[in-house]
DNA sequence: ACATTAACGTAGCAGTCGCTACAAGCATTA
DNA sequence: TAATGCTTGTAGCGACTGCTACGTTAATGT
């Protein structure tokens, strides 16, 4: 038994902000709204955690690994080429299930670009996170392609979400007929 | 004499608010910062402007305007292909000089992510007119690989903006070598 | 049975948010 | 000169922000 009462008490509100997170950004993210949503208290958010930071740190953890769990089902048995990677990513992340993940994902890349300490090392470590199941994932010759595509599979991911985004869906399937 | 008093005065309002959401983003753009950087009162810009929406239009559209002068200035003599244009969009773009913008522009995507209907519309018109600087200087033998390409010239530059937003920048060089 | 600590509710702090009512200054025109 | 309308400062509204002081109840260990 390693989890004590008060871990597993804040492993449950955990999750409960990570669904408010995802239904609503950051931007909605105060401590009280947050606290309605894991049915306590704003009080007890505070008792929990010792700061607000603490808590959405948390939290942007947990949703980073309901995100990972997500991929790692979709993981295909043989390694792929970096077009068919590709295209199996686009069509999962466009999915309506794992927008609020991308949603929340640029939220957090905005932060990070104004190097806001408390996103900015959160965010970095994800994209890292994809970097490596990249390189997993692909078939290449040899390591040195290997890493290069899977830089390449990253920066053509986000930018298909991120022309996504500003409402250009249609723009992203142009560039792949 | 097209411009009344008033306008001149907004015009001048304008274009220092737009160099205080370049050096310190959107989320810190409420009225009294704002009214602070432009040398006046939160009284006098909800004067001048009959919202905080309206005013945040004027000075979004006034920063997409430099932006793409900016880019008329790198404008090339004669048509380029996508490599070539690619990679002196990105040295541009991630040029220190241009970056607040880059910084702006996520933000604004972050928000039109959620379609919020201040910033989707404004967001999306940024995005056409990228397509379209494309589309203009882009070497291609016709009209569908034309619009093909500006679609992954658009995307192939998000992507890099994106990652290196979070500090992945070393893996945008890697993926051009 | 009693003492100690963990868990939580109530209430409120000082500060910021967008926005507005009110009035005073100002210039122009009648 | 008087009156009108444009410009602006002061002050404040109610709602919200992160956070905390204080008290009470519930559980726990001895």
């Amino acid at each position: 038994m390693k989890l004590s009462k008060t871990d597993e008490r804040r492993s449950a509100i955990v999750d409960r902000l990570a669904d408010h997170v995802l239904a609503h950004g950051l931007v909605a993210a105060s401590l009280r709204p947050l606290a309605k949503a894991a049915g306590t208290s704003d009080r007890m958010l505070l008792y929990y955690f010792s700061d607000k930071s603490e808590l959405l740190a948390a939290t942007l953890q947990r949703i980073a690994e309901r995100m990972t769990g997500a991929m790692v089902e979709q993981v295909s048995p043989e390694p792929l080429p970096i077009e068919a990677l590709q295209k199996r990513l686009a069509a999962m992340l466009f999915d309506d299930r794992f927008w609020p993940y991308m949603c929340v994902w640029i939220e957090l890349a905005s932060r990070a670009a104004r190097r806001d300490p408390l996103y900015t090392p959160i965010a970095a470590a994800i994209g890292q996170g994809f970097l490596a199941w990249g390189e997993a994932q692909l078939a290449a010759e040899n390591e040195e392609v290997r890493t290069r595509d899977a830089a390449k599979l990253l920066i053509a991911i986000e930018g298909m979400v991120l022309v996504r985004a500003i409402g250009l869906g249609e723009t992203v399937e142009r560039s792949l007929s």
